[in-house]
DNA sequence: GTGGTCTAGACCACG
DNA sequence: GTGGTCTAGACCACG
């Protein structure tokens, strides 16, 4: 169900975040469905439980999954539709902040390098490139 | 010196403010030099008074140019320094939301095409003209 | 500067924070101030960097102090007003609720040991008492 | 059955909704019941038809009760549960913000007349009549 | 069993 | 020097 890639560039916590949101927004994980345990996830992909847990956390201050102590993390009400909302909002500040950019006659060329710069410092660097 | 599209999307007020914001930049307006007078620039434009007034009044409000009432506008102390800080801004604005999109694991084409949707709603098509 | 209580139930982290808190909500910590670094602060409080991390990391991402890879951490313009409109709004809500418990005809007395519980939850136990 | 107090600073029909979920909650209205007619209950607190629709249709749409056209508003399936899950969850909310007051070191004293003034506001000051 | 906090220490990138 | 990630493991409260 996860995959995470321990020589990436991206931490591991936040590659664990991402996927729950994927499988969140992709219907797999619904409303009020208990995620796995923060020890059996952590044994599953070879991590400490606190990496998973720092995952947890941060969607948990998202209110997109909900810690009942005890019992395990649930997904929220309304996770998928805020996961959503979320996303639309960030794709609209890049474009809010092109338009000014481009209202300011700064190159576009400029404005998609750091696009793809900030990509790129997410990825691994393949060595066998 | 100046140059508007009336055609264009972009407004004439933007016009103004980003080409002397490109002179201030190029250095070819300096510190404390007295910029064209509204009434000059307007007709040198064909615009309204209004119009230029309004563009004069947005860098005015960001400390970029200063009205000397009865005398002009003076470009600032700092104003080449400010507008750069500015534009790095808004750079280092489209870098980070970048990176929380790459944490996302949204698709990067759906980020670079927003900001060329940007870039060209900015632009009149002059093809189909 | 700061003070923290090993044996209290609070969390050390969530004491960090408050403090920090306190001190800009003081006026002694200010927009744009340093604050100290998280490994001379580890040293000071006897907790590992870990601990003071997880405080800085959640007032980062409160938008009140703001990191700088390699410089430190920074407090944010209008951090002092963030926070304080933080608290009237936890406090508004708080009111707000009991409007709807008291128009439930709820009991004030099992609103108010619910407030009772909360802060004593967040205490230490004191045994010589 | 029903008392209502005209000179209460809660509105009439809030006062006729909390009565009727007091009834429920207490089991003097079952499932299935059928509650007093909205003509017959104006009749009886002296109040108009539509101020007694307004609570009913409050409780229609948490689905509390719900009207058969024609014959009346019946006590919903599982009512009873509803309300005390609806009270219980508003008491939580209770809890969970004062965790984060205590957290940020606000005086419980704070709270605790925030409640009170929230009750103040609901209640007749009877004595200055 | 569940989540949650903390330690001690390694290691990284960056300036 | 600065922040930031991760490990391995101890220990806690709660159910």
């Amino acid at each position: 169900m996860f995959f995470i890639d321990p020589m990436s560039r991206t931490p591991i916590y936040e590659q664990i975040r991402s996927q729950l949101e994927s499988l969140i927004l992709a219907g797999i994980l619904r409303e009020g469905d208990r995620i796995p345990s923060v020890r059996s996830l952590s044994v599953e992909l070879s991590v400490t439980p606190v990496t998973v847990l720092k995952a947890f956390a941060e969607l948990d201050s998202s209110h997109i999954i909900s810690s009942v102590p005890g019992r395990g993390y649930f997904v929220c009400e309304g996770a998928r539709e805020a996961l959503s909302a979320q996303r639309r909002a960030l794709l609209d500040e890049v474009e809010r902040i092109s338009k000014q950019l481009a209202a300011a006659s700064i190159d576009i060329e400029d404005v998609l390098s750091r696009v793809r710069l900030a990509y790129d410092s997410n990825k691994r660097k393949e060595e066998s490139k």
